[in-house]
DNA sequence: ATTCTCACA
DNA sequence: TGTGAGTA
């Protein structure tokens, strides 16, 4: 038994059944959802909580047909982060300046692995790297 | 039974 | 941040 690999429950009680189904593993899919109920407890947190980090933009579900908060295994993994800040004494606006930090450390992690990328092919052919012009800088 | 929004302390 | 009213 796995832990780590939380499985959703349909909100009417139906249960899923894979144990037939050929093609299961869309395992790595960010649209496994959750309801806010199963979250809250998951990451022991109140469900107001989770309902004003939405309001806020910070962790944004979708929604079902009924217009209820349907979680993905990805936001609660944002869930967690969040949290984790919060609970460090993190405020709100400190916690959005971080996602926004984070999400523009990764775009420029991924620059930075294409200008090597560039760099390392030039070397090689004992070549001169180009001067300036490179199709991943367009802010 | 659960979740939703909104209002309030 | 948490609780209660009134819905869907």
């Amino acid at each position: 038994m796995d832990v780590r690999t939380p499985r959703p429950d349909r909100p009417d009680g139906t249960s899923e059944d894979d144990g037939g189904s050929p093609l299961a593993p869309l395992d790595d899919a960010s649209l496994s959802f959750y309801t806010i109920g199963q979250v809250a407890e998951l990451l022991d947190v109140a469900q107001p909580a989770l309902r004003r980090l939405d309001g806020l933009d910070i962790v944004r579900p979708d929604r079902s047909e009924g217009g209820q908060r349907r979680y993905s295994r990805e936001e609660v993994h944002r869930l967690r982060e969040v949290l984790d800040l919060t609970d460090n004494g993190v405020t709100l606006a400190g916690v959005r300046i971080v996602l926004e930090l984070r999400q523009r450390v990764s775009e420029l992690e991924a620059e930075v692995a294409q200008l090597r990328r560039t760099l390392a092919r030039h070397l090689e052919c004992g070549r001169q790297p180009p001067r300036s012009t490179d199709a991943t800088a367009q802010d």
